[in-house]
DNA sequence: TTGTAAGCGTTATCAG
DNA sequence: CTGATAACGCTTACAA
């Protein structure tokens, strides 16, 4: 037998409804019954139930998290588990829950964004890289449920009005690129991905582009590769194309895990990082920290990301939204470690 | 406005207990009643309000998962990660929810474990690799919540009546040193953590120690190293011990990530895998297939630990669980890959 | 087969 | 400042 408020007030000798205002912290009880009944609360490790109150208030102290299917895949995954991490340690401050769930069942078919808000089990949604349909639109702009976007721009629906927070991804192939171009190498390929419609990657190529436009630099579309993104898709692409080493310089791999691939079968072939051969990954991944040579990589800023999502969040949950909308794109940042260096003319 | 159980009654002329019954399948309705009711209700869009329903029969339909701290760490993290995947999935299955926790929230000190059973935000509890205290213990206990261990023993707690399924690690280490006696070598050297009190790994030592003994090979404890479980401290330790490579023809890294640092270090130095030196590692991280060359290492059924976990804790949440308890220890299995080969005698 | 009414634990409104 | 009471949306005896 868990331990209510009734209970609580026949100890104290008074009426329920003083309980709930003293643990409310309402002030329309007296200090001391107040105090003393925080006390009997304590002592008798009472806690809300989470049902009746949600049943009365409405809300329910925990928010819903939906990841994106490819969460499994493993380059993805890493960089979606830091970011959950991240998340988690955010909600952790103001006492909330977290329920995790894909976009939609896989069994019922049932989307579990629309069953979340329906069912009334969150007080609002992160939405994590999330193509929504028009009905899971449609449930959300209706319920009003607060919501927040991130990791990725918002596809296939209007922005307006929809809070958002993601990385701009041009800015960050662009960065890397032009870090290459700073550094003497005219020859950069690129290696993007295979997956059709990727436009997080897409982005990450338009930089590339930008960087050799603004440096005069013509763009050989030879140079740009799409393969899979994982480590064996880099080490195969390098196996394949040995012709390349030729007339290449550096390399912009656009995820970290294709990077050290290339890295690896590049060290395999006897080749020296970076001297003969730059390489530029993107994610900062940990693992390239630890990897030999270093990995020079753009740094997505996941905690910050985490951060303003998640307070923005709150604030719309509690109603303190000022701002009428929040529309941010995070600047990523290019990390300088081992793996690239001045081109080095050979004679 | 969400549409309730009032509602759909007013809409079908009936009293709000019938559709109650209708949509919950009872046979105390007429089937024609029934599948009205049923057809309105899918119309409307309704779904059942969680925190009514929660109050009133006590379900949730959604369980916690409590993870440990050290997700965040990259080794640990990555297997954690797949098991989250697998854990998820199979409660898709059954339509329910789950909320992801630490073990306590660092703001608050309070125990999240604790915090779920009393609000009664879940129905039941999958304890991933968590070491409990005395009042967690007796809160799980005393609250009769359904819970099943996985992944670790079970710690600093009595065993009696608690549901588990985890991995043997001993046969693990026994596993992957046989396999590494049988290919003819006899100089071993093993790499475990560091990390004081670890079981896991002290079991996999363990079942290293046994494999060896069972071979009357005479255990050097010269050549079992203790270090950090990531890439760069399995790179730096055969930096730092290169003497060590005169002795030895094969390493045990009880890590995959520990290996591949190992591997990769090797290679720098010239050596070839396998022929110079034999490598095994531990997970099965998929990584370690797409690495170069492919890693042997010992496959830790996770799929099967979160399919039986979970499954075993759904029968405990709709009682009907037929057999006492669940204490099941799976095997884990060697996987035999390029990393390994037999020991080659050098003139 | 269906309706009525009480109850789940909490909050909110209205008196006192 | 405190108590009584209705209400939140659903389930479940108990009646009819």
């Amino acid at each position: 037998m868990k331990i209510t408020i009734k209970d609580i007030a026949k100890i104290a000798g008074v009426n329920p409804s003083t309980v709930s205002r003293s643990l409310n912290d309402s002030d329309l009880v007296s200090i001391k019954t107040k105090e003393r009944i925080k006390k009997i609360a304590k002592e008798k490790g009472f806690e809300f139930n989470a049902n009746a109150r949600g049943l009365s208030t409405k809300k329910t102290d925990t928010i819903g998290v939906i990841f994106p299917e490819e969460y499994e895949e493993f380059s993805a995954g890493l960089y979606l588990g830091y970011l959950m991490n991240s998340i988690r340690r955010v909600l952790e401050k103001e006492s909330l829950d977290n329920i995790v769930d894909f976009p939609r069942n896989r069994i019922t078919g049932k989307s579990n964004v629309e069953q979340l808000i329906i069912k009334g089990k969150v007080d609002g949604l992160l939405l994590i890289n999330s193509e929504l349909t028009e009905s899971e639109v449609d449930v959300i702009r209706k319920s009003k449920i607060p919501h927040v976007f991130l990791h990725s721009k918002p596809k296939n629906f209007s922005i307006l009005g929809m809070d958002f927070i993601y990385t701009d991804h041009v800015i960050g192939g662009y960065l890397a690129t032009e870090h290459l171009i700073e550094l003497g190498h005219r020859n950069i390929m690129t290696i993007t991905t295979n997956e059709e419609g990727n436009e997080e990657f897409g982005e990450r190529t338009a930089g590339y582009r930008d960087a050799l436009r603004k440096h005069n630099i013509i763009i050989d579309e030879g140079l740009i590769f799409k393969v899979e993104t994982n480590f064996r898709a880099g080490y195969n692409l390098i196996e394949e194309n040995l012709e390349l080493l030729e007339h290449i310089t550096a390399i912009f791999a656009q995820s970290d895990m294709v990077a050290l691939g290339v890295i690896e079968k590049l060290k395999e072939l006897g080749k020296k990082i970076p001297e003969d051969i730059s390489v530029v990954g993107y994610d900062d991944i940990k693992f390239g920290e630890y990897f030999s040579p270093k990995l020079t990589t753009i740094h997505q800023p996941r905690q910050k990301l985490a951060k303003i999502a998640c307070e923005r969040l709150v604030k719309l949950i509690n109603k303190n939204n000022k701002e009428e909308v929040l529309q941010k794109i995070l600047k990523p940042k290019l990390i300088v470690r081992e793996s690239t260096g001045k081109r080095i003319i050979k004679i």
